[in-house]
DNA sequence: TAACAGTATGTAATAATATAACATTTATAA
DNA sequence: TTATAAATGTTATATTATTACATACTGTTA
Protein backbone atom coordinates (compact mmCIF):
# COMPACT_ATOMS: atom_id res chain seq x y z
CA UNK A 1 0.00 0.00 0.00
CA UNK A 2 1.67 3.14 -1.00
CA UNK A 3 1.45 6.27 0.96
CA UNK A 4 -0.26 8.59 -1.12
CA UNK A 5 0.86 12.47 -1.26
CA UNK A 6 -1.76 15.07 -0.06
CA UNK A 7 -1.79 18.63 -1.90
CA UNK A 8 -1.96 21.40 0.42
CA UNK A 9 -4.72 23.85 -0.53
CA UNK A 10 -2.86 25.92 -2.95
CA UNK A 11 -1.35 23.28 -4.78
CA UNK A 12 -4.61 22.08 -4.95
CA UNK A 13 -6.50 24.87 -6.34
CA UNK A 14 -3.93 25.46 -8.83
CA UNK A 15 -3.75 21.40 -9.60
CA UNK A 16 -7.35 21.68 -10.07
CA UNK A 17 -7.59 24.70 -12.37
CA UNK A 18 -4.82 23.25 -14.59
CA UNK A 19 -6.55 19.90 -15.13
CA UNK A 20 -9.77 20.80 -15.99
CA UNK A 21 -7.94 23.16 -18.36
CA UNK A 22 -8.45 22.08 -22.20
CA UNK A 23 -4.97 23.37 -23.13
CA UNK A 24 -1.31 23.82 -21.20
CA UNK A 25 -1.75 26.91 -19.16
CA UNK A 26 1.10 29.82 -18.48
CA UNK A 27 1.96 30.52 -15.07
CA UNK A 28 0.50 34.10 -15.36
CA UNK A 29 -2.76 32.95 -16.39
CA UNK A 30 -3.23 30.79 -13.86
CA UNK A 31 -2.53 33.61 -10.98
CA UNK A 32 -4.91 35.63 -13.02
CA UNK A 33 -7.45 32.58 -12.66
CA UNK A 34 -6.71 32.00 -9.03
CA UNK A 35 -6.84 35.62 -7.73
CA UNK A 36 -10.38 35.33 -6.29
CA UNK A 37 -9.06 32.52 -4.48
CA UNK A 38 -6.98 34.70 -2.56
CA UNK A 39 -3.44 33.66 -4.36
CA UNK A 40 -2.03 37.06 -4.84
CA UNK A 41 1.38 36.93 -5.96
CA UNK A 42 3.30 34.87 -8.84
CA UNK A 43 5.83 33.51 -6.15
CA UNK A 44 2.84 31.64 -4.98
CA UNK A 45 1.69 29.77 -7.83
CA UNK A 46 5.39 28.99 -8.97
CA UNK A 47 5.86 27.50 -5.61
CA UNK A 48 2.84 25.05 -6.02
CA UNK A 49 4.25 24.99 -9.83
CA UNK A 50 7.33 23.50 -8.85
CA UNK A 51 5.59 20.76 -6.30
CA UNK A 52 3.25 19.90 -8.76
CA UNK A 53 5.64 18.76 -11.29
CA UNK A 54 8.22 17.08 -8.55
CA UNK A 55 5.42 14.46 -7.67
CA UNK A 56 4.05 14.71 -11.20
CA UNK A 57 0.72 15.80 -10.87
CA UNK A 58 1.78 17.89 -13.78
CA UNK A 59 4.10 18.56 -16.35
CA UNK A 60 6.27 21.35 -17.89
CA UNK A 61 6.03 21.95 -21.46
CA UNK A 62 9.81 23.37 -21.71
CA UNK A 63 8.89 24.64 -25.54
CA UNK A 64 5.96 26.73 -24.58
CA UNK A 65 6.53 27.78 -20.68
CA UNK A 66 3.26 26.32 -19.92
CA UNK A 67 1.62 23.36 -17.46
CA UNK A 68 -0.47 20.66 -18.64
CA UNK A 69 -2.12 17.89 -15.91
CA UNK A 70 -0.63 14.63 -16.55
CA UNK A 71 -2.65 12.11 -18.83
CA UNK A 72 -1.01 9.32 -17.07
CA UNK A 73 -1.99 7.85 -14.07
CA UNK A 74 1.25 5.59 -13.74
CA UNK A 75 3.33 8.59 -14.03
CA UNK A 76 3.54 9.43 -10.51
CA UNK A 77 6.89 10.56 -10.26
CA UNK A 78 7.95 12.62 -13.71
CA UNK A 79 11.13 10.94 -14.96
CA UNK A 80 9.69 9.95 -18.48
CA UNK A 81 8.02 12.37 -20.14
CA UNK A 82 6.96 12.65 -23.88
CA UNK A 83 4.29 15.58 -25.69
CA UNK A 84 2.88 15.93 -28.91
CA UNK A 85 2.52 19.64 -29.65
CA UNK A 86 0.52 20.96 -32.46
CA UNK A 87 2.22 24.04 -34.23
CA UNK A 88 -0.93 25.18 -35.84
CA UNK A 89 -3.60 25.18 -33.15
CA UNK A 90 -1.03 24.46 -30.07
CA UNK A 91 -2.71 21.45 -28.72
CA UNK A 92 -0.58 19.55 -26.43
CA UNK A 93 -1.36 15.72 -25.28
CA UNK A 94 0.88 13.58 -23.69
CA UNK A 95 1.93 10.41 -25.32
CA UNK A 96 1.97 7.17 -23.42
CA UNK A 97 3.44 4.72 -25.30
CA UNK A 98 5.87 1.64 -23.66
CA UNK A 99 7.85 0.62 -26.38
CA UNK A 100 8.82 4.61 -26.74
CA UNK A 101 9.25 5.37 -22.84
CA UNK A 102 10.91 1.28 -22.56
CA UNK A 103 13.24 2.20 -25.40
CA UNK A 104 14.30 5.98 -23.91
CA UNK A 105 14.48 4.83 -20.65
CA UNK A 106 16.94 2.29 -21.69
CA UNK A 107 19.12 4.70 -24.39
CA UNK A 108 22.47 4.74 -23.51
CA UNK A 109 25.42 5.76 -25.37
CA UNK A 110 29.16 5.78 -25.42
CA UNK A 111 29.40 9.26 -23.14
CA UNK A 112 28.95 6.74 -20.24
CA UNK A 113 26.60 9.26 -18.89
CA UNK A 114 24.04 7.48 -16.89
CA UNK A 115 20.59 8.84 -17.37
CA UNK A 116 17.94 9.22 -15.39
CA UNK A 117 15.35 11.18 -16.75
CA UNK A 118 14.21 12.37 -20.17
CA UNK A 119 12.33 14.75 -21.70
CA UNK A 120 10.78 14.57 -25.06
CA UNK A 121 8.93 17.07 -27.62
CA UNK A 122 7.44 15.87 -30.81
CA UNK A 123 6.05 19.07 -33.37
CA UNK A 124 3.46 18.60 -36.05
CA UNK A 125 -0.03 19.34 -37.31
CA UNK A 126 -2.42 17.37 -35.28
CA UNK A 127 -5.22 15.33 -37.34
CA UNK A 128 -7.81 18.33 -37.00
CA UNK A 129 -4.95 21.14 -37.94
CA UNK A 130 -3.61 18.45 -41.27
CA UNK A 131 -7.13 18.43 -42.80
CA UNK A 132 -7.09 22.02 -43.33
CA UNK B 1 25.53 21.22 -55.20
CA UNK B 2 23.82 23.18 -52.63
CA UNK B 3 23.85 26.59 -52.17
CA UNK B 4 25.30 27.66 -48.38
CA UNK B 5 23.86 30.45 -46.03
CA UNK B 6 26.03 33.19 -45.49
CA UNK B 7 25.59 34.67 -42.46
CA UNK B 8 25.06 38.18 -41.77
CA UNK B 9 27.40 40.37 -39.64
CA UNK B 10 25.35 40.42 -36.43
CA UNK B 11 24.49 36.59 -37.23
CA UNK B 12 28.41 35.94 -37.21
CA UNK B 13 29.61 37.70 -34.23
CA UNK B 14 26.86 36.04 -32.19
CA UNK B 15 27.47 32.54 -33.66
CA UNK B 16 31.36 32.67 -33.27
CA UNK B 17 30.79 33.52 -29.76
CA UNK B 18 28.68 30.12 -29.13
CA UNK B 19 30.67 28.04 -30.97
CA UNK B 20 33.99 29.10 -28.59
CA UNK B 21 31.74 28.71 -25.39
CA UNK B 22 32.21 25.10 -23.71
CA UNK B 23 28.84 25.75 -22.27
CA UNK B 24 25.12 26.80 -23.05
CA UNK B 25 25.14 30.75 -23.35
CA UNK B 26 22.16 32.44 -22.02
CA UNK B 27 20.82 35.32 -24.05
CA UNK B 28 21.82 38.17 -21.92
CA UNK B 29 25.39 36.60 -21.27
CA UNK B 30 25.37 36.63 -25.21
CA UNK B 31 24.55 40.71 -25.43
CA UNK B 32 26.94 41.35 -22.47
CA UNK B 33 29.79 39.54 -24.33
CA UNK B 34 28.78 41.27 -27.52
CA UNK B 35 28.34 44.76 -26.60
CA UNK B 36 31.74 46.03 -27.09
CA UNK B 37 31.47 44.70 -30.70
CA UNK B 38 28.60 46.96 -31.04
CA UNK B 39 25.73 44.94 -30.69
CA UNK B 40 23.20 46.95 -28.01
CA UNK B 41 20.11 45.47 -27.55
CA UNK B 42 18.47 42.27 -26.77
CA UNK B 43 16.43 42.59 -29.58
CA UNK B 44 19.56 42.29 -31.91
CA UNK B 45 20.61 39.49 -30.07
CA UNK B 46 17.46 37.40 -30.28
CA UNK B 47 17.00 38.36 -33.51
CA UNK B 48 20.15 36.73 -34.56
CA UNK B 49 19.83 33.57 -32.03
CA UNK B 50 16.30 32.96 -33.94
CA UNK B 51 18.14 32.88 -37.37
CA UNK B 52 20.89 30.48 -36.62
CA UNK B 53 18.05 28.34 -34.82
CA UNK B 54 16.43 28.51 -37.80
CA UNK B 55 19.50 27.27 -39.99
CA UNK B 56 20.34 25.18 -37.64
CA UNK B 57 23.75 26.41 -36.97
CA UNK B 58 22.78 26.53 -32.92
CA UNK B 59 20.30 24.89 -30.56
CA UNK B 60 17.69 25.72 -28.00
CA UNK B 61 17.75 24.12 -24.59
CA UNK B 62 14.66 24.66 -24.01
CA UNK B 63 15.25 23.66 -20.63
CA UNK B 64 17.74 26.02 -19.99
CA UNK B 65 16.73 28.50 -22.12
CA UNK B 66 20.31 28.44 -23.61
CA UNK B 67 22.44 28.02 -26.77
CA UNK B 68 24.62 25.64 -27.79
CA UNK B 69 26.29 25.88 -31.44
CA UNK B 70 25.55 22.39 -33.27
CA UNK B 71 27.91 19.70 -32.85
CA UNK B 72 26.77 17.92 -35.38
CA UNK B 73 27.66 19.04 -39.10
CA UNK B 74 24.76 17.41 -40.41
CA UNK B 75 22.37 18.47 -39.01
CA UNK B 76 21.56 21.82 -41.27
CA UNK B 77 18.26 22.33 -40.72
CA UNK B 78 17.18 21.43 -36.91
CA UNK B 79 14.55 19.12 -37.17
CA UNK B 80 15.70 16.43 -34.80
CA UNK B 81 17.44 17.33 -31.61
CA UNK B 82 18.78 15.23 -29.34
CA UNK B 83 21.08 16.25 -25.89
CA UNK B 84 22.08 15.09 -22.95
CA UNK B 85 22.55 17.47 -19.92
CA UNK B 86 24.15 16.74 -16.72
CA UNK B 87 21.93 17.96 -13.50
CA UNK B 88 25.60 18.87 -11.45
CA UNK B 89 27.94 20.73 -13.59
CA UNK B 90 25.43 21.46 -16.01
CA UNK B 91 27.11 20.24 -18.81
CA UNK B 92 25.24 19.78 -22.18
CA UNK B 93 26.19 17.83 -25.27
CA UNK B 94 24.44 17.09 -28.62
CA UNK B 95 23.61 13.27 -28.81
CA UNK B 96 24.44 12.26 -31.95
CA UNK B 97 23.06 8.87 -32.25
CA UNK B 98 21.52 7.24 -35.63
CA UNK B 99 19.71 4.57 -34.02
CA UNK B 100 17.99 6.84 -31.90
CA UNK B 101 17.14 9.86 -34.70
CA UNK B 102 16.16 7.03 -37.08
CA UNK B 103 13.91 5.66 -34.09
CA UNK B 104 12.00 9.26 -33.40
CA UNK B 105 11.81 10.57 -36.83
CA UNK B 106 9.72 7.38 -37.88
CA UNK B 107 8.06 7.12 -34.60
CA UNK B 108 4.21 7.44 -35.29
CA UNK B 109 1.43 6.62 -32.85
CA UNK B 110 -2.40 6.15 -32.41
CA UNK B 111 -2.61 9.90 -32.71
CA UNK B 112 -3.10 10.07 -36.41
CA UNK B 113 -1.08 12.99 -35.90
CA UNK B 114 2.77 13.43 -38.10
CA UNK B 115 5.58 14.36 -36.28
CA UNK B 116 7.76 16.78 -38.34
CA UNK B 117 10.45 17.86 -35.89
CA UNK B 118 11.39 16.59 -32.34
CA UNK B 119 13.80 17.85 -29.53
CA UNK B 120 14.81 15.48 -26.29
CA UNK B 121 16.88 16.04 -23.62
CA UNK B 122 17.93 13.58 -21.23
CA UNK B 123 19.24 14.81 -17.72
CA UNK B 124 21.70 12.52 -15.67
CA UNK B 125 24.69 12.73 -13.73
CA UNK B 126 28.26 12.69 -16.43
CA UNK B 127 31.14 10.88 -15.78
CA UNK B 128 32.91 13.25 -14.21
CA UNK B 129 30.19 14.36 -11.52
CA UNK B 130 29.12 10.61 -11.43
CA UNK B 131 32.53 9.46 -9.85
CA UNK B 132 32.53 11.84 -7.18
C1' DT C 1 20.28 51.71 -63.81
C1' DA C 2 16.02 51.98 -61.28
C1' DA C 3 12.61 49.93 -58.86
C1' DC C 4 11.35 46.36 -55.92
C1' DA C 5 11.26 42.71 -52.48
C1' DG C 6 13.30 40.48 -48.91
C1' DT C 7 16.36 40.45 -45.17
C1' DA C 8 18.90 42.66 -41.62
C1' DT C 9 19.80 46.46 -38.44
C1' DG C 10 19.14 50.18 -34.74
C1' DT C 11 16.68 51.96 -30.81
C1' DA C 12 13.32 52.60 -27.18
C1' DA C 13 9.88 50.86 -24.56
C1' DT C 14 7.52 47.20 -22.42
C1' DA C 15 5.69 42.47 -21.72
C1' DA C 16 6.19 37.93 -19.88
C1' DT C 17 8.55 34.64 -17.08
C1' DA C 18 10.82 33.54 -12.79
C1' DT C 19 13.44 34.11 -8.35
C1' DA C 20 15.49 36.28 -3.87
C1' DA C 21 14.80 37.53 0.73
C1' DC C 22 12.45 37.56 4.83
C1' DA C 23 8.60 36.80 8.15
C1' DT C 24 5.05 33.72 9.63
C1' DT C 25 2.07 29.67 9.85
C1' DT C 26 0.71 24.90 9.43
C1' DA C 27 1.50 19.96 9.24
C1' DT C 28 4.17 15.75 10.63
C1' DA C 29 6.49 13.02 13.44
C1' DA C 30 9.85 11.68 17.23
C1' DT D 1 5.46 18.44 23.40
C1' DT D 2 8.92 19.96 21.02
C1' DA D 3 11.38 19.90 17.05
C1' DT D 4 11.53 19.66 12.02
C1' DA D 5 9.95 20.06 7.59
C1' DA D 6 6.74 21.97 4.45
C1' DA D 7 3.80 25.54 3.04
C1' DT D 8 2.23 30.32 3.00
C1' DG D 9 2.22 35.54 2.59
C1' DT D 10 4.35 39.69 0.88
C1' DT D 11 7.45 42.90 -1.38
C1' DA D 12 10.79 43.66 -4.43
C1' DT D 13 13.61 42.44 -8.18
C1' DA D 14 15.93 39.60 -11.74
C1' DT D 15 15.72 37.30 -16.08
C1' DT D 16 13.90 36.24 -20.52
C1' DA D 17 11.57 37.80 -24.61
C1' DT D 18 8.64 40.75 -27.73
C1' DT D 19 6.20 45.03 -29.90
C1' DA D 20 6.54 48.93 -32.58
C1' DC D 21 8.63 51.83 -35.63
C1' DA D 22 12.37 53.77 -38.50
C1' DT D 23 16.28 52.85 -41.44
C1' DA D 24 19.72 50.37 -44.23
C1' DC D 25 21.56 46.74 -46.86
C1' DT D 26 21.41 42.77 -50.54
C1' DG D 27 20.06 40.62 -54.46
C1' DT D 28 16.81 40.31 -58.39
C1' DT D 29 14.64 41.78 -62.39
C1' DA D 30 12.24 45.32 -65.50
ZN1 LIG E 1 2.53 12.21 -17.05
ZN1 LIG F 1 -3.80 21.39 -34.46
ZN1 LIG G 1 22.75 19.79 -34.22
ZN1 LIG H 1 28.59 16.80 -14.61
Amino acid sequence: MEKQYTMSKNQKIIFDLIDKSSEPMKAYSILFNVQKKGIKAPLQVYRALDKLVEIGKIHKIESRNAFIACQNSSCQISKATAFSICESCENVSEISNSKLSKYLSNFADESGMKYSKYNLEFFGLCKKCKSK
